[in-house]
Order: C-alpha cells, then structure tokens, then sequence
DNA sequence: TATTATATGATAGTAATACTATTATATTTG
DNA sequence: CAAATATAATAGTATTACTATCATATAATA
C-alpha cells in the first residue's frame, strides 16, 4: 500500500493555490510544518506569522503559495480526502462481494489511521487529526456555495459518490444511499472526536471502534448481515 | 405547546454569561439581534462592535453581559438544546409504547423548527439555523476539554442521554444506544445543511425529510420495523 | 429630597490578525 | 554574464478582540 503511493500523487484543485506547494521545498515544508502546527494550535490559533517563524521563512513568502489559511485548509483536507479515495479505491478494487467491498471501504474510510507512510512530507496520521477537530469548518462558512461552485469540494463529493454506490449495489432497494454515505463519512469522524473529547457521549472507546459501530448501523440498515 | 412555554425558562450555566441577559432590555436584544446577525453574516464575521452599532448600544456594554462572542454562541446554542429537551420530554412523557416515544424524540429532534413561538426574544426558527451551521464550531476548539469540565455542553449531553434511555427501551440488545443518539442530533443537523448547500450529498430534499432517513436508519438498526 | 448604587454610554488605547505593497537580495536559468 | 525568478525584509493598513477609564442617566434607599 505504501509503497505504491511513492508513484501517486494527488491532484488538488489548483485554484486553492496561488503556488503549487509541491513545486518548491518552500512549498513542500509550508505543508509539513503547517500540518503540525494546526495540529498542535488548532485551526484558530494557527497563522502564517507563526508558521513562517517556525519554518524560518517570512509570512510573505507564504503568502505567495497560499492566499490565507482557509485555502490551506482546504488544499490539506482536499488532499485527506484523496488521499482516501486512493485508498478506497484501491483496496476495493478486486473484491468481487458487494458487501465484503463495502464493509472494506468502510474501514478504510472510518479507521483511525495510525501509521505515517512516511513518503512525502505529508503526515497521515496528524493530517486525520485535523481532518477530525477542524473539517467541518473548511464548509460551514458563508461562502460555502461559491466556493462549492468553484470545485473546492468535489474530492470528498466524489467520495462520497463512489460509496453510495457501494451501498446501492449492496442494497438496490436502499432509498437512502447518498445520505447514508454522508453519515459514515461525517459521522465516522465525530465518533472519534467524542471518543477522545466527550466518551460519555459515545459507545466508541479502546475496544469498540467507530468502524465497528458505522459497520454494524450499515449493514443492519441495509438489512443484510454479514453472515447472511 | 407553544402556550405552555410561556412559563417555562431555560436555565443555561451562569458561566456562560457575565450579566444575565434575561435580566434586562438590552440583555434581551443582545440576544434578540445576535441571533438576527449571527444568521445573516455568519459567526465568523459577527462582531460585538457590530451588534453594538446595530442595537444602537455600546460594544463595552455588550462586554458587560458577554465575555466573548464564543461564549454567547455556547449560549444560544445551550438554550437550543434546552428547548429541545423541553419539547422532546413534554412530548414524550405520556407516550406508553417505546417505539412511538422513540420516533416521536426523533422527530422532535431532527425536524426543521418552522415557527417561532413569538413567546420570548428568542427566534427559534433562525436559532435552528444557526446550530445546523455553526454548532460544531462551539466544540471543534483547543478549549473544549476545559469548557466541558465546566459544565458549557451540560444540556446537550442530557439530551443525548434522555435520547440514548429511549434507544436502549426499544432495543435492549442494542449496543450502541448512545453512539445513535449522537449521530442522531449530530447527523440531523448535517442532513439539514446538506440538503441546502450539498443537496448532491444527500437524498433528503423538498419531499424527503433528516427524519424520514434518520427514523428509517434507527428503527433499521434497531431491527424493529415500525409495522411489527 | 438628597444620596448613592447600578447600568449604560463614550472615548481611548493595546496587541494581534490578516493581509498588501515595496524594495532588496539571493538563486536559477538561458 | 544577464535576466528572470524566488525568497526575505520591512513597513504599513484596517479590523478584531478586547481592557480601562470616565461620564452620565436612571433607580433604589436613607
């Protein structure tokens, strides 16, 4: 798996930029360093001052790849989640079984990722931490309809189009495809947020991952199970 | 229903404010035009200084009364989830059949609140909008471990406790009641600002209702069909 | 009625944010 | 070697998110 991604990359929208990132080591640090800064600051408290401090490099220069924060946001989560569709994609490919493909897609997509592939300067395992504590903020904004319009989110779209159709093709008669593939998207990471912040508000702890309660929420409501 | 309301109040944490706004006129209208600004310009651009100008009063007054914008979102947020659970347990109290008292809760929960009471200050209809769009920002912050050990997220905790009893009353078996009851509340509001702004993301539109999909995915789950 | 709290308003000020603009310097490429 | 390009340094602006101080209006009480 990870070695296969040494020859990927991911395609983000290059209006989310001013400077392709990936073009310079500039770039390519702007990336790495700002994923362990909003990591460790969140979202709100991280700033381009800041992070040009870190890195040794003037908020100016970083203003050249990237317009202001939000679009940051949006290029690393845009990125996540192709990140994720690769892997689904990938994964899924071969299997045959309608349900054991979804029940794959599944995992891979509400797991917790806990291993870095270490082959790029991007850090899975935080990047999934920010994807967790700061996504929702990336749409839940004013402009959410023009950037929307602009393309900015059409990786997760595309997502969540391709498991719906895993879930269709599971279940033909499912009414409810679309909006089911949001809930285990969105619904996935907020059990790990509660999991971590608020676990009195969730079954999810060590020993019962969210992937296991979204599995279980499928594939009964689809009303096929597993050892069917 | 409505009429009932009238004597009832919701109390919210007395840390969340510095002065009681229920306590006076201008209290009052901070929260009355906050809700108005809040849902036109979005929490992000809404400022004190703002409210000030618009409520023809001064911003320092409105310190007097808030600490911060965060704080008066956690606010109107908390006494969203208290007129919730007002309702919910109202309308659910004298329901025998754990099933019914279940899809009534949902249905409470989940519905497009379409009218305001006209009893208080508060419009509950844009008070509805402004959770589906900006509720997750008042727990997706670096703070949320201390504000919650200060008790800011109480209501909305007791509700999805209250929701949980009622899942595990239908289906003792179940083993995940109170990670349903989170994604009940939590999905709800997603499915709503889906419909709005990714309507490609979702089957819920004019016709198909959150409640419809949600009903539909807890009683599936619950392996209880509505017509056993 | 005078005194005194209390609430609100007006003004000023600060540090930080989120940028934009300009100029200088270093590095790469042709 | 010249020219283009990338980055750095510096300065400056409007806005935000406050804090502090003082003035004034209104209400409560002696």
């Amino acid at each position: 798996m990870d070695r296969l991604l040494q020859g990927v990359t991911i395609k983000i929208n290059d209006k989310l930029y001013v400077k392709d990132p990936e073009s310079s080591e500039l770039g390519k640090r702007i990336i790495e360093i700002s994923i362990q800064m909003i990591n460790e600051m969140g979202f709100e408290n991280f700033t381009f001052k800041k992070l040009g401090l870190k890195i040794g490099s003037n908020e100016s220069s970083i203003y050249r790849y990237f317009e202001n924060k939000h679009k940051l946001l949006l290029y690393l989560t845009s990125w996540y989640w192709g990140w994720m569709e690769y892997q689904m994609v990938f994964a899924t490919n071969s299997i045959k079984n309608s349900k054991e493909k979804l029940l794959k897609a599944i995992l891979i997509i509400t797991r917790e990722v806990k291993e870095d592939s270490a082959f790029s300067h991007i850090n899975e395992v935080l990047l999934n931490k920010i994807v967790i504590n700061e996504y929702s903020k990336s749409y839940l904004t004013k402009e959410v309809d023009a950037e929307n319009k602009e393309g900015f989110y059409i990786i997760y779209k595309r997502l969540i189009g391709r498991l719906g159709e895993m879930i269709t093709e599971v279940d033909t008669d499912y009414q409810y495809p679309t909006s089911l593939a949001s809930t285990i998207l969105e619904n996935g990471l907020h059990q790990h947020f509660l999991k971590e912040h608020f676990p009195s508000l969730t079954n999810c702890n060590d020993k019962v991952t969210p992937t296991q309660y979204l599995t279980h929420l499928v594939f009964n409501t689809l009303n096929k199970k597993l050892d069917e």
